[in-house]
Order: structure tokens, then C-alpha cells, then sequence
RNA sequence: GGAGAGGUGUCCGAGCUGGCUGAAGGAGCGCGCCUGCUAAGCGUGUGUGGGGGUUAAACUUCACCGAGGGUUCGAAUCCCUCCCUCUCCGCCA
């Protein structure tokens, strides 16, 4: 969310970030509202004012035996006039701040503006591999290998659902714990593990809502929404508190499932682990004083790109332009792992500094050195999403024969020896 | 799901027979003093958000005691609805 003096103050810089990320917030409407509900503002604090002295009087005039009458006449009439005012007063806020709520972040000025075409990648990691026989793709490896079952799991669920068997379910589970372990052990975060069924002020501190409503599985009878990120629980963790000075920063990693409908995206990259609409995904998020976020945003890229080079997987750093930025963030980088089966790059971490945008919505603030009570920066990151990193890993890993190596940092998760003990 | 208790400021905690309570008291924090360090002590200050106003301040005003309604000239205090927390019972992993 953005301050509604910012936007009075800036429109021009609004328009743009709406136009940019193709919202549609009306900032006409935004500046009007604002105006009628200032004038009102005044109008209401002006009897109110006048109302709190004259009722201060009247248990003076009591006390000293004067008559009360004339002025509880003039009180009642006062009364009746704010009850009006303070009515329409709260259906113009209803109204400005749903309307506020549709405001996107402004992008960064870095961020290139256009659309997908405009994305820059900044660079690469390792090089694609080169195969001395033609890579198979993970829905054939994972067929031969029995790792996945993309039969069976439309009866259970529906189409894009996925179903781990055996090695392939062992071998996802590897993967989250090393990539906990590590975020924990090497880059300092600390676990968490929340709901992943968020109300919906949750939902909209971290600027899903209103927008993307659509996108997100919801309970309808206990209005309760999946969600599609850790980031959502994560992050309103500290919703509604201000935190001390000294409490920054806080780096957080959290495994969790993530609910996506991918309304809209029927019968894109559908094949295999591509896309689904439930998935698992190790997340960091952090809380830091706004003077250090830019450096923890490149912290983020590196901890998660530690993760790719530690798997020894070939992958690309991408800064997203305005148009593939998120409602929320102003900069993202996307990691893009390299597929080799496949031949593709898939993205598989997202990365953003969401600056004070989502800590205006879940109003987490903090009390600085100064004294004052300020915003705080969020960032998060994928670090990463399993079934992606899966895709790359095993076909980067597989043989000529169909069988598939697993990198050293794996084995201890993975090794059957390690199970004998138990 | 049933019965009870409760939700107050950064935190703890009074108030809840309606007006003098933005809210006692304490902790924490800020500043000053004192003790040659540390601890203790003394004094003093310390909410958030909005409007008006100012170059900026000063100043002024409104709102906020879980959320939303209601009663009243006036509500943290009375009434209603909802949410959350805790205890007990029931049910179930």
C-alpha cells in the first residue's frame, strides 16, 4: 500500500507504475475520494470538536443548579447532524481504501520498463551441459525410474497434481531438508513453519488480495484461503506490531506446501512437473531497517543461487521488467535453472524487495534508533521450489542408460544406509 | 460443539456504579544528576494515526482502550453481533 499523501503528491509517478504493471487502480477516482473525504474529515472534527466543549458544560450547569435544557437542545441537534456526516464519511473511506488497496508498488527506477521481452538477464552460472547421447526429459526419466505418477493422481485430485513414488518422493523430501539445512547452517535464517490456511487480512497484507483473488484456492465456509506462497504466513507473522529497533533484521525459511489455481493459465507448460497447482517450496523472507534492504535483496539472489551451485545446476540471473513485476514488489530478480531434457530455462526463484509496500498493508513497523516508528522492507525469495529444481536436477544428473546420478551434497539425505541405523 | 474468564499504550497492569481518563501504577526507553567502572538511587520526559495551520516548527483539532453496530448531549466504561486468547467438558488426529 501506498500512502495516500504520496499519491496526492505524486501522480504522475503513480499513473505510471499502474500503466507499467497493467493495473487497473483509477487514480482519478483515488484523488477525488481523497479530497471529498478531507473536506468531510474537516467538517466532522469541526462539530465534534464543538460538541465535546458544549457536553463538558452540561454537568457544570448541573452541579451549579443552572438550566441544561437549551443547551442539550442545541446537543441533540449537533448529534444528529455528525450522525450524518460520520455516515458518509465512512462510506467515502470504504470506498478510498478498497480502492487504495488496487494501487500497485512503484517499481525501482532500475527495473527496465516493458513487458517480458524487456527482461535483462544479467548473468550466468556454470553452462549447459553437454550430453554425449540425446538427454531425455523428466516425465521419461521419471517413468523409467518410477520417481513420479502422473496417471494416478488425476483420480485422486485432478490434472496438475503430482504424485513423488518411492526414490522420486525421497529425493523431493532430500531436497527440502538440504535446502533448510543450508539456509539455516550457512546463510543464518531461522526456521519457521506456519499455516498454510491464512485469513483473508493475511492474505491481503501481502498484496495477493484484492487483485488476485481468482488465483487462490479459498475455503469458502470458514473463509480461509491455501496459500500460494509461505511468504503470505511468513510475513504477517508480525502483522499489527512494532518491533524494537534491535529485533532487525529477521531472516526467515519456511518449507511449505503452495495452493496456486493458475486460473488463466490453462495448457501452459503443462507437461510433467512444469506447473501444478499444489507444490512444495522452501522460502525465505526477511524484516529489515529500510536503510539495509537493497543489500539484503542481493544476499537473498546469492543464498539462493548458492543453492543451484551447491546442486551443481547451470542457471541464469534475470531483473524483471515492469511489466512481469509482481502487484506488490518494486524489483524481483528470477533465477532460471537450465532444463536439459526439456531444453528450456524454468524459472524457479523469485526473488523481491517489496520495500515498504507490504508492511504498510500487514502495518508491521518498528521503532528506529531515532525513536520514531517506521515501516520496515520485506523481501522473500524461492530458495527454492521443488518440483522445478527436480525437473532440472534429474535431467542434469541422468545417464545414457536412463538411470540418473545425485549430487554429493544429496547422498547424506538420500543414503539407505543412513535408514538401517533406525 | 457446550460452560466459564478475558482482550486497555512498546510491554505488564488499574479503571469498567457513564463526563474531571489518552487513560493511574509499574517495566522499558530518552535526557539530566549522583556514585571514579557495573548494579542501585534521584529528577524529568516518553503513544499512534488523520485533519487544519506553518517555508519548517509552534499551535490547534479529531480519532483510537479486540472489530463492527447501538443507547446517550456525552462510552474504555451500558446493550447487541462478530473475532481472538485462556480454563474446564465433549469430540477427534
Amino acid at each position: 500500500m501506498l500512502e495516500i499523501k504520496f499519491i496526492r503528491e505524486n501522480p504522475e509517478l503513480i499513473s505510471n507504475a499502474i500503466q507499467q504493471k497493467n493495473e487497473k487502480a483509477c487514480l482519478d477516482t483515488i484523488l477525488q475520494l481523497d479530497e471529498s473525504k478531507r473536506k468531510l474529515q474537516f467538517e466532522y472534527d469541526n462539530l465534534r470538536a464543538e460538541q465535546n466543549r458544549c457536553s463538558k458544560e452540561i454537568p457544570i450547569l448541573k452541579k451549579t443548579g443552572q438550566n441544561e435544557k437549551p443547551l442539550l437542545a442545541k446537543l441533540g441537534n449537533l448529534a444528529e447532524q455528525l450522525k450524518d456526516i460520520s455516515s458518509n464519511l465512512n462510506t467515502i473511506t470504504k470506498k478510498l481504501d478498497d480502492e487504495l488497496l488496487k494501487v500497485p508498488n512503484i517499481p525501482l527506477d532500475i527495473v527496465p520498463v516493458g513487458g517480458e521481452s524487456e527482461n535483462q538477464i544479467i548473468r550466468y552460472s556454470g553452462e549447459k551441459k553437454e550430453f554425449s547421447f540425446t538427454p531425455r526429459d523428466h516425465i521419461e526419466l521419471a517413468e523409467l525410474n518410477e520417481l513420479l505418477d502422473f496417471k494416478r493422481s488425476g483420480k485422486i485430485s485432478g490434472s496438475g497434481f503430482a504424485i513423488y513414488t518411492g526414490q522420486g518422493a525421497l529425493l523431493e523430501r532430500a531436497l527440502i531438508n538440504f535446502m533448510l539445512d543450508y539456509h539455516i547452517a550457512r546463510h543464518g535464517y531461522e526456521e519457521i513453519s506456519l499455516p498454510i490456511l491464512v485469513n483473508r487480512k493475511a492474505m491481503t497484507g501481502t498484496g495477493q488480495l484484492p487483485k488476485l483473488e481468482d488465483d487462490m484456492y479459498l475455503v469458502e465456509q470458514d473463509d480461509f484461503f491455501l496459500v500460494p506462497t509461505a511468504e503470505v504466513s511468513v510475513t504477517n507473522y508480525f502483522m499489527d506490531e512494532i518491533l524494537n529497533n534491535g529485533d532487525l533484521p529477521r531472516k526467515f525459511v519456511s518449507y511449505s506446501p503452495c495452493f496456486r489455481r493458475e486460473a488463466g493459465s490453462y495448457g501452459k507448460d503443462t507437461r510433467g512437473l512444469q506447473r501444478l497447482h499444489q507444490f512444495n517450496k522452501v522460502e525465505m523472507v526477511r524484516l529489515v531497517h529500510p536503510d539495509q534492504s537493497f543489500i539484503a535483496l542481493e544476499q537473498m539472489i546469492n543464498d539462493a543461487e548458492d543453492i543451484l551451485q551447491a546442486l551443481g545446476l547451470h542457471y541464469r540471473v534475470v531483473r524483471l521488467a515492469t511489466g512481469d513485476l509482481s502487484f506488490a514488489s518494486a524489483i524481483t530478480y528470477d533465477l532460471e535453472v537450465w532444463a536439459p531434457g526439456i531444453g528450456k530455462y524454468l524459472e524457479i526463484s523469485s526473488i523481491s524487495n517489496f520495500v515498504d509496500f507490504q508492511s504498510r498493508r500487514a502495518n508491521i513497523r518498528f521503532r528506529d534508533s531515532d525513536d520514531k516508528v517506521k515501516y520496515v522492507h520485506t523481501l522473500n525469495g524461492s530458495g527454492l521450489a521443488t518440483p522445478r529444481t527436480f525437473i532440472a536436477l534429474i535431467e542434469t544428473y541422468q545417464r545414457s542408460d536412463g538411470s540418473y546420478d545425485i549430487p554429493d551434497v544429496l547422498k547424506r539425505y538420500i543414503d539407505a544406509t543412513k535408514y538401517q541405523k533406525l
